[in-house]
RNA sequence: UGGGAUAUAGUGUAAUGGUAACACACUAGACUUUGACUCUGGUAUUGUAGGUUCGAGCCCUGCUAUCCCAG
């Protein structure tokens, strides 16, 4: 008796080639189509997003051509606790925060998990790049790169657990993104030139700071544009307008570009500096998730991502208090931003991450 | 009020009288399962009205505006 995995499909090219792999690989396949946030509550008709009406719709087509059953789960509540309102807060007190994790986190490999286990399912799978390896000798579960590393998402996966990797299956690791799209020519899905998702799936138009002010009622004063000194430049928009290291978007000019290098929310001041006044060598790191050790108990080097489409900086990781770690970098980084997450590698291995404080 | 100076795109600057450049900003697109960064493209006829000249941002005159010094 073959094992039973259900995969999450959004719609896409990359998740429907890889409920096709499973099928391949003689799994009994369930497709399922998470429905995250009602179009009305976010003002859109958007077709781009991983859960609009035509997505499931996609779906549910590459489901019948590859003769499995689809279903639509409702995870609209969770997806609001758990994403949105944790994005919203995040923004309200200053951070950065990167939505997408906290979906794979708590949404995907967490409330679909459950519910996989629930309807007596073996695994999970996604169409994320990114592989998992257990390791025979540390007994542990690994996350590592995707092949093709320009693809690679590992950094959004930095979050899960020895029990959720255990159930996870991610078929597109070993894959580039053009063999996906051949193989799903192939198989003739009619998703297979639909073009890639971006920008924040529950936001119109990717403008995010309308939709925290009129969706998530969360008030951002105007303020001033300081330099480093104090020194009033500007007025700006409300410091959720802002991030470290933005440039464009401030309104003001001068003899060179100006970057947002610190917000300062007991002030209600955005800071502006030169470039070179944004690379720090160190950061602080909580609410870590480790995967390949079980602990860092003493200094370890590693390379680190501090972003998602960035590659990573050779650093050492010292404990310190508050199961927190203390990242220092070789070179100095450019704008480590509270909020996104930090990962760090060992090779292609994921040792682990967390939150940039 | 008298004297002087300046007036070029949103901002700051550049153009031996010969068809307006650069930076920043803005904007469109590319890149991107976050916000950013980055990259590519786009955006002015030179305060205003006349004059000199084959030709004026560049010379001359009036007007307007601004700045500085005198009061």
């Amino acid at each position: 008796m073959s094992e039973k995995v259900l995969v999450a499909m959004s719609g896409g090219v990359d998740s429907s080639v890889a409920a096709a792999l499973l099928i391949e690989q003689g799994f009994d396949v369930t497709g399922v189509t998470m429905k995250l946030f009602s179009n009305e509550d976010i003002g859109l008709e958007r077709s781009k997003t991983c859960c609009s009406l035509s997505d499931v719709e996609d779906a549910r087509s590459v489901a019948y051509k590859l003769g499995f059953s689809h279903h639509v789960f409702n995870f609209g509540e969770q997806f609001k606790e758990n994403v949105i309102d944790r994005f919203a807060s995040a923004y309200a007190r200053g951070d950065t925060p990167n939505p997408c994790i906290d979906c794979n986190r708590y949404i995907k490999f967490s409330e679909l998990l459950d519910r996989a286990l629930l309807l007596d399912m073996d695994y999970i799978a996604t169409g994320h790049y990114a592989r998992v390896e257990f390791d025979n000798t540390t007994g542990r579960y690994l996350l590592k790169k995707a092949t093709d590393s320009s693809k690679d998402q590992s950094y959004v996966l930095f979050g899960l657990t020895q029990e959720q990797l255990k159930r996870t299956l991610l078929p597109l690791g070993g894959l580039s993104k053009s063999e996906v799209r051949r193989l799903a020519e192939e198989q003739g899905l009619v998703n297979a030139r639909k073009p890639d998702s971006q920008d924040i799936c529950f936001v119109k138009d990717g403008d995010y700071a309308a939709f925290l002010e009129t969706q998530m009622k969360i008030i951002s004063p105007p303020g001033n544009f300081t330099d480093s000194s104090g020194k009033i430049l500007g007025t700006h928009k409300g410091l959720i307008h802002y991030t470290i290291g933005q440039r464009k978007g401030l309104g003001l000019s001068f003899e060179k570009p100006k970057y947002v290098i610190r917000k300062d929310s007991e002030l209600n001041t955005v800071v502006l500096g030169d470039e070179s006044e944004l690379f720090r060598d160190s950061m602080t790191v909580k609410d870590l998730n480790l995967i390949s050790v079980e602990a860092i108990t003493e200094p370890m080097a590693a390379f680190v991502k501090t972003r998602y489409s960035q590659t990573e900086a050779p650093a050492v990781l010292y404990p310190v208090d508050g199961g927190k770690l203390q990242v220092r970098f070789h070179k100095p980084q450019r704008a480590i931003t509270s909020g996104q997450a930090a990962v760090f590698y060992d090779g292609d291995t994921v040792i682990g991450g967390g939150t940039i404080e």
